[in-house]
DNA sequence: CTAAAACCTTGACCCGGGGGTAACGTCAAT
DNA sequence: ATTGACGTTACCCCCGGGTCAAGGTTTTAG
């Protein structure tokens, strides 16, 4: 017991793992309560604002958005309750981003190792580089013309 | 024929794919070469800088960033060549890095994964959400001590 | 009691631009 | 020569998820 235990912004920190930065970061996007102060002016919590950091960080981990931290506490302080069938849905989306985004990266993968190896591994050094003279058509046709409109995609 | 030439930013970037803040940006990023102006103001550029810019556009798609392209383009106006051993180097870092953020990401799909399908897919609503409720220790031994001094990784 | 450590607020910065704005420049046609 | 339609200029604010600095107050340790 000692729910009178309050806890300043750094002792918060340790106890979370997070830093004091990034606990006011919280507070001004409005994902913890505005904390009483100490008569000095000092950020006091209780153990239940500990508990809402470390499910920050825990979320932040896994790589949710503070935003959807934010909307699930939301939820969960107005119903009691949290909402699994949203929590659940916030959580597929995120793993469609992370496949998504692992497919992306894959294709940039290959395109940056294709552009390392491309001509002059073989052994020798004449004069392009990769990269650099990749697609490189020189631009010897240029319109200063009117219908100059070339579409680009 | 025709090095007279110039082009102004708007058309620039219709002939690279890029936008005109974008131009502006690399300018400011001393990527580009400050242009001469027109009468009026406009920035007017070469054909060798449209060369710049679509270069710029190629390392960018394959996901460099700007100041390690920054970089090329300095170490090849002082060395006339493109240094191939530097620009390979960098390639290699990126494929690296991004291997690293797959594997990073893949683990993070994996806990997502876990926590999403944690207690309560069987069938029933009982109290528990995920993730809320994911390594959920209350704390109920704050110690307003001194000795809390634990190194945080 | 004094000095160090912790805390306070405000503001700027990182990346790679996107968006918007007011005020000019430029070019074709009328 | 003027009008209208764009193009361009510089400037500032915005995004995420914080980090860092400055300069001042408060608490804590010795």
């Amino acid at each position: 017991m000692g729910t009178l235990l309050m806890l300043t912004i750094g002792r918060a920190a340790k106890h979370t793992g997070l830093t004091p930065k990034a606990i006011r970061l919280y507070e001004r996007r409005g994902l913890i309560r505005t904390p009483p102060r100490s008569s000095g002016g000092y950020r006091l919590y209780t153990a239940d604002d500990i508990d809402t950091m470390a499910f920050i960080r825990r979320a932040r981990s896994l790589g949710l958005a503070l935003e959807d931290i934010a909307g699930i506490l939301t939820l969960q302080e107005e119903s009691g309750t949290p909402p699994c069938a949203t929590v659940r849905g916030i959580l597929t989306q995120r793993v469609q981003d992370i496949d998504d985004t692992i497919a992306h990266l894959a294709v940039l993968r290959s395109a940056l190792v294709a552009t390392r190896d491309s001509e002059s591994l073989p052994g020798e050094a004449h004069d392009g580089c990769p990269i650099v003279n990749a697609g490189h058509r020189r631009v010897e046709s240029i319109q200063t013309g009117t219908r100059t409109s070339r579409p680009k995609p």
